[in-house]
DNA sequence: CTGAAAGCGCTTACAG
DNA sequence: CTGAAAGCGCTTACAG
């Protein structure tokens, strides 16, 4: 039977049943101390009424399991969407429900966290990049700080420079890895389009591939970390640098944007320029051709993430590597 | 300053500045009836001590602004991810924080509603198809029905048979556009690679597309509604029906599992099997062949069921399409 | 095994 | 403009 007007309150359950309201939550909450024949008789009569919990007033109480905040820069990218899949994933394991919100500048990063703060979730992922600069993230690293001394817990996904667990993608492995790729393939110019400079996540990328390549970048662009960014970048390439023989990415949304201007101009990928990204979004397989990538296991990240958040607190931050593969496939090929 | 151990209770707040808890109350709330003076000195001791509302207690007293509740099939899906997108970032203009969660078999919706009536949302968003025979999705839609009548409010997407708000993709349409497309072309030994044939999306564009194509349609199959689902599909049908001039999957996910398939065998499309799809995922056009498909603004589709949610409620459900375009690349052409 | 009572942290009439 | 008090809907010691 559906309530209508004001919904159907403990209280009124306890009465309908004909027993205490210490003895209607015992019952609903499943606490050991009521028998077994009141306790079914007393959800019989919730059920029947139509009985909802209200958790705000359970919460308050202290009972009731807290929540998951979520903070990602944009769920439409592809990179976000699958760590909030793994996120979404663990929670519903584990019962809890997960708050999700859209951040990526500093201050809304900071707004968010204070929102989660004040709905007392239990814990806190944040995923996005951080930023090179300490500085930009030193208010939110503070608020997080502070939700950590009152007994919160937070995992960061790409993020250094906090006290905090950390699921860390393997970025500069993986530019290694990608480097390395390239370099045996014969390729010695090689041109870099990368997302924001002040990213973290973009200046690890760099790292691990100018480690390996060495003179061999011959540009590095900064650009918007999307598909268009990517796209614009290599047109810019194409006028500035017309003689290289490979391109890296920073990300396979940025290596679409790529393959996409190389297409419009007619340029042959992999016979005239080789093309390769990172992270292996689901898609990477099926573009044509399908992207040569350094595969980070976004899911699998964001699960991970949300399971170091479930552990007891340890005495000092737990980072965990996310490793990632080398995933050769139609873009890149031996240098022309 | 941060607090360490208990948080600051806003009495906690009222101490420290010499007023009353209803003072403090509504200073920070911005609550008419304080002397700018004091609300500001109230405020800045707050903000001093790190304080933080407690949400669960403001909405259990009655102030307090309701979360939205958002359930979708996957958010790893670029459809649902493009959905959610919208849906949060109408929700942040509004302040509102969205609670999100995976459900796609009746079961699982019905146990999340009561999870998300149980947080006293104030809104629901259920974004996913229904399906074809009504008993399957009841238990779900009497609950979202006694939710409304305890004053929540529901708009669904792609749910036809429920008395709620309503974004209506435009699939019967779409199906005819891409149909009346590829008649164009001159096919006329059409295969249709479906999701599951209890979706009454499914159902829908299969609607249109057999309202123009007729007899041109030679093979009508369902499989999982993913990439997989019409790699598979694609593969079994060029073992029934090898003289199929065109394909057209029932989303642009399947799709691009058929061109994957046919890249693999060496079937060249669109010269040898024209492709078509449906949503116009952001991928689409960065496959190759780009796709050719019926544009489904999935984006502006969650945000206008969240903005639906927003209206005063209606005496009657409001039901909105949400339009269509034919989108055409180069995945199809004349028949051979 | 069951109940009466206090308390969780707020907001909002109701008085002044 | 400001405060004392009641109340939101639960859970959990504390008694019995």
């Amino acid at each position: 039977m559906a309530e209508r007007g004001t919904p159907v309150r403990l209280a009124d359950v306890a009465e309908r049943a004909g027993v205490s309201l210490a003895t209607a939550s015992r019952s609903l909450t499943g606490t050991a101390g009521v028998s077994l024949k009141l306790a079914e008789h007393v959800r019989g009569v919730a059920s029947a009424m139509g009985y909802v919990t209200n958790m705000h007033a359970r919460t308050l109480a202290g009972g009731g399991e807290s929540s998951i905040g979520l903070i990602v820069s944009e769920i439409g990218d592809p990179y976000f969407a699958e760590i909030a899949s793994g996120v979404i994933g663990v929670a519903a394991e584990n019962h809890r429900m997960v708050q999700i919100s859209h951040a990526s500048d500093p201050a809304t990063v900071l707004a968010q966290i204070r929102l989660l703060r004040a709905y007392r979730v239990g814990a806190i992922v944040l995923a996005g990049s951080g930023h090179v600069d300490p500085a930009a993230d030193a208010a939110a690293d503070a608020e997080l700080a502070s939700f950590q001394a009152a007994g919160g817990r937070v995992a960061v996904v790409g993020r250094h420079h906090i006290a905090a667990d950390a699921v860390l993608p393997d970025n500069v492995a993986a530019g290694r890895s990608i480097a390395r790729h390239l370099l045996d393939l014969g390729h010695r110019r090689v041109a870099l389009i990368a997302g924001p400079a002040t990213l973290n996540t973009v200046a690890d990328r760099l790292v691990g591939l100018r480690e390996v390549l060495g003179d061999s970048v011959v540009s590095v662009t900064h650009h918007a970390f999307s598909r268009d960014g990517g796209a614009s970048g290599a047109a810019e390439l194409l006028g500035t640098h017309p003689d290289v023989t490979a391109i890296v990415a920073l990300s396979d949304v940025m290596a679409i944007g790529v393959l996409a201007t190389l297409r419009e101009r007619g340029i042959r990928v992999p016979s005239e320029i080789s093309v390769a990204g990172f992270d292996d979004i689901p898609v990477a397989a099926d573009v044509s051709p399908a992207l040569t990538t350094a595969r980070l296991p976004m899911a699998g990240i964001g699960a991970a993430a949300l399971r170091l958040t479930m552990l007891d607190p340890a005495s000092r931050p737990r980072r965990k590597t996310s490793g990632h593969e080398l995933v050769v496939r139609e873009s890149t090929g031996h240098a022309r």
